[in-house]
DNA sequence: AAATTTGAACTGACTGGTCAGTTTAACATT
DNA sequence: AATGTTAAACTGACCAGTCAGTTCAAATTT
């Protein structure tokens, strides 16, 4: 087994333990025995146990952030485009549902700091919402959108992803399919509830 | 000091630790020393740290709650009364912004099954939810709202100001006052960013 | 009204279990 | 043969929860 190989591995079992349990109730040992590795091998890939929580937190955001400026870099209309990175945070967190929650957790957590590895997370998250920033300031350029506070709406507009998910998710409703939960953040997020006449 | 007075002060000195460090680095010696007393005491009150951390999530939802059914409960038309629930939400978070982080944090670890102290939390958050669906529901039966997925938009709503909180927490732009926050909710759910001709 | 008792609330030093991280000697892979 | 891995044992810091003892105000006795 190649060192990255292993490496991921590590990474995996590492995200879908801490999804599922506080930070304090992981131990190393089950990441190991997860991995299927022993205790000292994890440590020689990750000096601590923090070190290897950001590795996994700040490896599920960048893997995302890809997904979103392959779609931000489509030559098509702001709107598809909109569509288009919608469709892509909702398929990625869909298929990686540990790691959606523990990035949100984290989310929470959010501080101002040098907190050392939090660093990178920091960095990968203002990446993240200024891919949705170039979309829609191109449709203010393109005087299809109104924009007042460009991050602020570019923010709401990520957060109403995970909004939407989480609900479905856990609600006792019928589950949405991927293409319905689009539609109803790109309807409320472009148009809004209020009845036109 | 009476016993009321000083749970009080227990769950608001626990309030403030759990928010700011993970729930394994708050330790019950903290709590008390930060509520001036001793760590014995704290267990009079509360049987353990479990218990404690639920109890300080609870009472702050549920204080929440109380101001938006008040809100609820005006007799005013339903876009004014969205208006006042979000104003209330955004003051009542501003207000105790320990408590805005934690219970998002707890949020996010959302689950169903029986965690025992977790069904209060559970209780709460739906009648949250159905504050606002109320709202949006009458809105609907006077012909201003168009809703597709009450459950989905409520939940919209209530991450919306979450999302712009946050935002305006941490961003290097100049902060929004309060009202700006309330107008950007406001104008985003209900009419979008889609401009009109 | 002084002296004594009671009990509930409180204190904080102590303990026992837990776990991150280390070490080691034998084993495997390259 | 050299570099990486394993399993298991080990160490020591750490901390939740306990409990023997203290405090004190109110109740009871003298």
């Amino acid at each position: 087994m190649g060192k990255t190989e292993r490496k991921r591995k590590i990474i995996e079992s590492a995200a879908r333990l801490f999804a599922s349990k506080r930070f304090g109730e992981v131990l190393m040992d089950d990441v190991a025995r997860e991995a299927g590795i022993a205790k000292g091998t994890v440590y020689s890939y990750f000096g601590d146990k923090e070190e290897l929580y950001f590795a996994v937190v700040v490896d599920g955001i960048s893997r995302l952030n890809e997904e979103l400026d392959y779609q931000g870099n489509q030559r098509i209309a702001p709107e598809k485009k909109l569509r288009g990175m919608i469709r892509a945070l909702i398929r990625f967190q869909t298929n990686n549902m540990y790691l959606f929650k523990l990035m949100h957790i984290e989310d929470s957590r959010e501080e101002t700091g040098p907190g050392q590895h939090r660093q990178l997370w920091e960095t990968e998250r203002v990446k993240q919402l200024e891919a949705i920033e170039t979309v829609l300031q191109a449709g203010v350029e393109q005087n299809i959108f109104t924009v007042h506070h460009l991050k602020t709406e570019a923010r709401i507009l990520r957060d109403m992803v995970r909004s939407v998910l989480l609900n479905n998710l856990f609600s006792s409703q019928k589950k949405m399919t991927n293409s319905q939960m689009v539609e109803v953040i790109i309807r409320v997020f472009l148009r809004g509830i209020e009845k036109k006449d």
